[in-house]
RNA sequence: GGCCCCUUCGUCUAGCGGUCUAGGACGCGGCCCUUUCACGGCUGAAACACGGGUUCGAGUCCCGUAGGGGUCACCA
């Protein structure tokens, strides 16, 4: 367990130790995604450790559902823990002793306010409309005169006079009055601690040096300040890193924007490694570097080059990553990932060599699965209007054209196929598109695919054929 | 409302007193490539919130104003 200088902050000398510690009471989201990420690039540019901490303490709003979420969502952006994650939960015995040794210390007392009363202080205080701060009488009350009988709750005896200050690394200093912080609770009436106590507890026990979240726990750190300071722990190295808000400015909430990284992946088809550049990036920023991958960004890193004001959440821009990403991909990979996006039976392999033209053409998964439908689709072939539109009946003629000559092609490779389409379009002093835009329309019953002799290839020739032929007008006799 | 924090193109950002007629990326427009759609290449429009200081010199430092955000529980 530390211990030592409570004064300035550790020195710097000791390993890095992060942790991530989310409250199980919904998805990952992505803005718990990007303070995973930044404790973890943190400790691994320092070459600590990143631990995870699951801060189970609301019993009744934490759910198992959501601690398989979190992890799940976690692996898949490859932001696993270096050790098992501990469960705040189950700590609970130890937090109400470091309780117990506050009260004795005298830094923490016994309050027999109850909820009742507080609130109608409060309410007294908003109706003359000065500021509330809890003054509760319990504070220098003696011990001997605390009630064995009645419920109550421990408060830290909060100093009133001076001020703190945290040199924050993203923040930097920032000063509050300690007039401002008031006696919280860190023990509740049923015994159990509050989460001020725990986080505290918890980080100091867990050894980590560096506590990065949310700004939104800038004003906490103060109180929890306090705790260090009547344990006599070590203070960490905090970093408060802002907050991401929704493509309107406004903050992201579970009604607004705010989504779980399970559905940028099952539903908006992104890939791990495109959210990870993203959130990297949001926020942060290394000269004009935009593609970013794992290794890149571990040597890049640092806390302190995290700006302090609130991005927003641009989906155009993740997307855009997401193809380049897609692009770079494996294309066996891929074909596994879209596999399951397909209706109908699909082959691994046929989607598998087609990759290297469908990519190129999506931004997510699920354009790629539309890409790559149809591959699979069957006969007769469903038409959009504008395929439809397509299939003029010159076109149909000169399907029957290309059907003819292509079923003596011999070879059916890309080169024989071009050569062969291009000579005849010369032939009939037609542009080439011409004869591939209906031809397309036959082979796809779309308007827009990959290059038609990509197409014709990886369609192969017995489908290619009975494709054109189903929209040809074939002469008679000659049926396929 | 009290306290804390923030403010460069629509968005993400570079900029750490002179090299800024402010750079890159996404998005948007145009052109090129081209059998379609993409990819790629070139190119255009687009920002230092405002007002005072400090300084020979300010996007960069200080102070106000305005706007935005966070937080004020026996929730985490």
């Amino acid at each position: 367990m530390a211990s030592g200088s409570a004064s300035g902050g550790s020195t710097g000398k000791k390993p890095v130790v992060t942790r991530f510690a989310p409250s199980p009471t919904g998805f990952l989201h992505i803005g718990g995604a990007r303070t995973a990420l930044f404790n973890w690039l943190y400790a691994r540019h320092h070459g600590g450790k990143y631990l995870l901490r699951v801060e189970d303490t609301d019993r009744v709003r934490s759910t198992v559902e959501a601690i398989d979420a979190i992890f799940d969502g976690l692996s898949w952006l490859g932001l696993e823990g270096d050790e098992p994650p501990v469960f705040q939960f189950a700590r609970s015995q130890r937090h109400a002793e470091v309780a117990a040794e506050l009260l004795r210390h005298g830094h923490a007392y016994r309050c027999y306010l109850t909820t009742e009363e507080l609130a109608e202080r409060r309410q007294k205080a908003q109706e003359e409309r000065r500021p509330f701060r809890i003054e509760s009488e319990w504070r220098d009350a003696d011990p001997s005169t605390w009630p064995e009988d009645k419920p109550y709750v421990v408060r830290m005896k909060a100093p009133r006079e001076g001020e703190s200050v945290i040199e924050d690394l993203v923040q930097g200093t920032v000063t509050v009055q300690n007039s401002e912080i008031d006696d919280f609770v860190i023990l509740r009436s049923d015994g159990t601690p509050t989460y001020m106590l725990a986080v505290v507890v918890d980080d100091n026990d867990m050894g980590v040096t560096h506590v990065i979240r949310g700004d939104d726990h800038l004003n906490n750190a103060f109180r929890q300040l306090v705790i260090l300071r009547g344990m006599d722990w070590d203070i960490p190295e905090y970093a408060h890193v802002p907050l991401i808000h929704g493509a309107d400015g406004a903050k992201m909430s579970k009604r607004h924007g705010a989504l779980g990284v399970d559905t940028y992946r099952d539903e908006l088809g992104i890939l791990p490694e495109a959210l990870f550049n993203y959130l990297l990036r949001l926020g942060w920023g290394h000269g004009d570097e935009e593609i970013i991958d794992r290794d890149q960004a571990v040597t890049w890193f640092d806390i302190a080059d995290v700006g302090k004001s609130p991005s927003r959440f641009d989906l155009a821009k993740l997307q855009n990553l997401n193809g380049h990403y897609l692009r770079e991909a494996d294309d066996a990979r891929l074909a596994g990932l879209v596999m399951h996006r397909l209706e109908g039976d699909a082959d691994p392999d046929l989607l598998t060599r087609a990759m290297p033209v469908l990519k190129v053409r999506a931004k997510d998964l699920n354009d790629l699965a539309e890409g790559a439908a149809f591959l699979f689709a069957k006969r007769p072939l469903a038409m959009t209007e504008k395929a439809q539109g397509l299939l003029t009946d010159e076109a149909r003629g000169r399907l029957a054209a290309i059907h003819e000559r292509l079923s003596g092609e011999s070879e059916w490779n890309l080169e024989g196929l071009e050569a062969n389409l291009k000579a005849m379009a010369e032939e009939l002093e037609l542009g080439l598109g011409k004869l591939a835009q209906p031809l397309r329309a036959a082979l796809t019953g779309q308007t827009t695919s990959p290059g038609i002799f990509d197409v014709l290839v990886l369609l192969g020739r017995e489908e290619s054929l009975a494709r054109i032929a189903a929209q040809a007008d074939v002469p008679a006799g000659s049926q396929v």
